[in-house]
DNA sequence: GAGGCGTGGAA
DNA sequence: TTTCCAAGCCT
């Protein structure tokens, strides 16, 4: 694939890589994963923090990083813990087959790599939870590999600099090989990263910061004056509605808790019993599916909660179990909400709740 | 290839 | 309020 190349004022001849890399030298992200300049990154750390920030944003992972960094600082400590514990610790941060997955990786490379990471790709993307891009971002940021990690902000950066009118997810493959056409060999992880702080910064989705780029002179999308017209998309289809009834039990200080199924939508994650969530939901009947039979009372708030391809409203039904009720098949009755894995849709029904008034009245 | 899989913040 | 989306992976 041609390297564009430009004049610098000092009339030597200066590729894409180069302005690149010159730009993040001044003006790299300081992130709590990222190794100073002349340090040695941690494979754990990068590992971590690339699992977490899959689809989630910076602002998102940065306590949930320091936590687990904390609680397990490396590899061996992370694997030899309970998937229970993995999985509370993971609550609220989403997509939750990554934390599943995460402290299988971390049994895996205890188990086949006596707790060291392997250092190429291919080895890398053998292990649970490390696709295309995490492998090659470990493997340039951790290993210094000749690798490409090619996430959403490089697809955006590319398609942007070679103006591609492949619509994403088709033109991956073009893209992949423009983005190692141009990798500098002496520098893979800076230029992985470097990549990436210039689509989180500048060439940003919406309004992009083209006057501060420093690929501005190589970008044919900025030429024509239009770069949020890149990268082309298939239009997504609308999320439909589901709607569904979550039964709010309590005995004493204690809630009536079940654990999600491992596979599926919020796999191995806790929640309060409830209805089936569907699209013909008929509050009506909803007492049908209760967990046991109590003075059943509906609040008047709902909850409603975005999942990636659809939109729940959940009603709230609540009443107090008598003392000595034995907890229904499959469900359990919990002290501690604070040490189970509650996903955010969940913590949202016990502020409804608390919300209500219901929670105060005997 | 397409669809399932969370969440919270920005516009 | 609605829409879009942010360092993807798995099936």
């Amino acid at each position: 694939m041609d390297q564009p190349l430009r004049q610098t004022p000092k009339g030597e001849r200066c590729s894409p890589a180069a302005a690149l890399l010159a730009w993040y030298d001044r003006q790299r992200r300081d992130l709590p994963w990222r190794a100073k300049p002349g340090e040695t990154a941690d494979p754990y750390l990068v590992w971590l923090s690339e699992i977490m920030l899959q689809q989630t944003t910076v602002t998102a992972v940065k306590p949930y990083f320091d936590a687990f960094r904390r609680r397990w600082p490396d590899v061996a400590a992370l694997a030899a813990a309970p998937v229970e514990a993995v999985m509370q610790q993971w609550a609220g941060l989403g997509y939750y087959a990554r934390a599943r997955n995460l402290h299988a990786c971390a049994k895996a490379v205890v188990v086949w790599y006596g707790g060291q990471f392997p250092a190429t790709e291919a080895e890398l993307r053998q292990l649970p939870g490390i696709g295309p891009y995490t492998a090659g971002a470990v493997a340039a940021i951790a290993f210094g590999r000749q690798a490409v990690a090619v996430d959403g902000n490089v697809e955006r950066v590319i398609a942007r600099l070679y103006a591609i009118d492949t619509p994403l997810p088709a033109a991956k493959p073009l893209i992949a090989a423009h983005a190692r056409s141009l990798l500098d060999p002496e520098r893979p992880g800076d230029f992985a990263q470097a990549m990436m702080d210039l689509g989180a910064t500048i060439c940003t989705p919406r309004r992009p910061l083209c006057g501060l780029c420093p690929l501005n002179t190589f970008c044919l999308a900025a030429a024509r004056l239009s770069p949020e017209d890149w990268p082309r998309k298939a239009a997504k289809a609308a999320r439909p509605a589901r709607r569904g009834a979550a039964f709010f039990l309590r005995r004493g200080a204690e809630l009536l808790l079940r654990t999600r199924p491992p596979q599926g939508l919020l796999g191995g994650m806790s929640e309060f019993p409830g209805t089936e969530w569907s699209a013909d939901y008929d509050p009506t009947n909803a007492l049908r599916d209760a967990p046991l039979i109590a003075d059943y009372h509906r609040l008047d708030v709902t909850v409603m909660h975005q999942f990636t391809h659809f939109i729940l409203t959940l009603d709230i039904f609540v009443a107090d179990g008598r003392r000595g009720t034995k907890p229904p098949q499959g469900c359990r009755w919990v002290s501690d909400i604070e040490a189970e894995a509650l996903p955010s849709v969940m913590r949202k029904v016990v502020a409804a709740v608390r919300s209500s008034g219901w929670w105060e009245r005997a």
